[in-house]
DNA sequence: CCGACTTTGTGCATCTGTTCACAAGCGCGT
DNA sequence: ACGCGCTTGTGAACAGATGCACAAAGTCGG
């Protein structure tokens, strides 16, 4: 399957079908960084400066952009515009995506404040509670409704990106109704494997277990320092004596 | 039960450091799954059933689990509660760790809020801010301190993981109190990459990062019903006409 | 005590992702 | 016009993770 958009520009379909996952979760970081870019009035950068930018190799940032397509210029690097519109583009940013967070506790809240998501282009289309004491709560510009009503505003705006941040007990619960709704992509802060069909796409963020995974590596240091003898780690204190830095 | 190697002293340590990154990054859900069986009454558990509760292949599980040591009994599977000790050793969560959060704003209040810490044997040992109007605050159990105070903290509380929960901009300067003051392990939610010296673990969550993930998938799977055929798709409108050039 | 059945632990093949190294392409100065 | 230096894009080596398949090692019924 050679021949792939020679001396043509766009050959999307192909390439965008073929982007590795690792990819994908590297181009947001991509995109922020040539926003900031932008920005600063840049024009061009090459792929030593976005690299090192985002913290990655530069070898692996062309590689990741050739997915995309050629959009760099040789002996000049690539338009920071240009650039960022392409990526923005195969991310499927061209659009502004509606989202609908269920879920208005103390983590709910938060997202539902958080400046971020408005201005990379989501919409909290509505927020969503089965604890009937908080419908009607105002929080931000929106107000709180109940999950019953999912359909309604799926029904007018169309396609959505879900957000569950309820407690665990309710997340599958929650999902299978996003799901029933029309939702096809789920954005999980509830720590509990959730359940779909195939063809709904599922991310979680568990906030626990990054530190637990923190945790793996500062234990790590931690005996790295006290023990190059195994027996002894055991039975010593850990972390009693700060024997050199 | 849960009696460690007190005379076999050889396995932990050798297999310890050599534990993949992937591992590490499932072995809290494991932790997860065991603790629920757990709480159900279940004392063992086979390599399948665990595999199912926590989305992943048996092979895989027994795979990672074989990196900690042999802890299952064949044709009879795994003990919930042994193994579940074993496996929050291996993570270093045999102590409670100290967490200090810097920033209390919309995501650090809920983060401050958040059960999950405490009952996973986190305890937010302090609440930091640079905005004097937040200082003495009261959040939670805890009331907010300025950031000169980090170093007298970490002095009582001795190593602690640092969560960074300020806006982007301020996200560098705070990280490199933390560093100054000892932490060595950081749990940043700000969307900027963090400049650490290399003894320092840094994990980041972004929350704009992987809402655009999935959009990604969900622009796909919306081009996916539109053009089955490659090479028409270059002439067709993609979806929904754009802003192309 | 034995043999059938169950489940772990692991070598091997496969797949995915990363890194290296360099030819091809482009702008610029001369 | 033309070569020179810079930077991209990419094939090929490398590394790491995943999945398969099966022998080893245990339980249980007879």
């Amino acid at each position: 399957m050679a021949e792939q958009g020679r001396g043509q520009s766009s050959a999307p379909d192909r390439l965008r079908a073929g982007v590795p996952d690792a990819t994908v979760a590297r181009l947001p970081g991509y995109l922020r960084a040539l926003r900031a870019l932008d920005d600063v009035g840049r024009t061009t950068v090459s792929s030593e400066a976005l690299a090192t930018a985002t913290g990655v190799g530069s070898a692996q940032l062309r590689k990741d952009l050739s997915h995309l397509g050629s959009y760099g210029t040789r002996g000049v690097g690539y338009e920071v515009a240009e650039l960022a519109f392409h990526i923005s583009r195969a991310l499927g940013l061209g659009r502004r995506w509606p989202v609908v967070l269920v879920g208005v506790g103390n983590l709910g809240h938060a997202l539902a404040g958080y400046g971020g998501f408005d201005e990379r282009g989501f919409s909290i289309a509505a927020l969503f509670d089965v604890d009937t004491t908080r419908i009607g709560e105002r929080v931000g510009k929106q107000l709180v409704r109940h999950l019953d009503d999912l359909d309604d505003v799926i029904g007018v705006f169309g396609v959505c990106i879900g957000v569950i941040a309820t407690p665990a007990p309710a997340a599958q619960e929650v999902c299978d109704r996003l799901v029933a709704a029309g939702v096809t992509s789920i954005l999980n802060f509830a720590p509990t494997l959730l359940r779909v069909p195939p063809q709904v796409t599922v991310r979680k963020v568990d906030l626990s277990n990054e530190l637990q995974i923190l945790c793996f590596h500062e234990h790590r240091k931690g005996l790295a320092l006290v023990d190059p003898l195994p027996v002894t780690s055991l039975l010593d204190e850990p972390l009693s004596g700060e024997v050199s830095a």
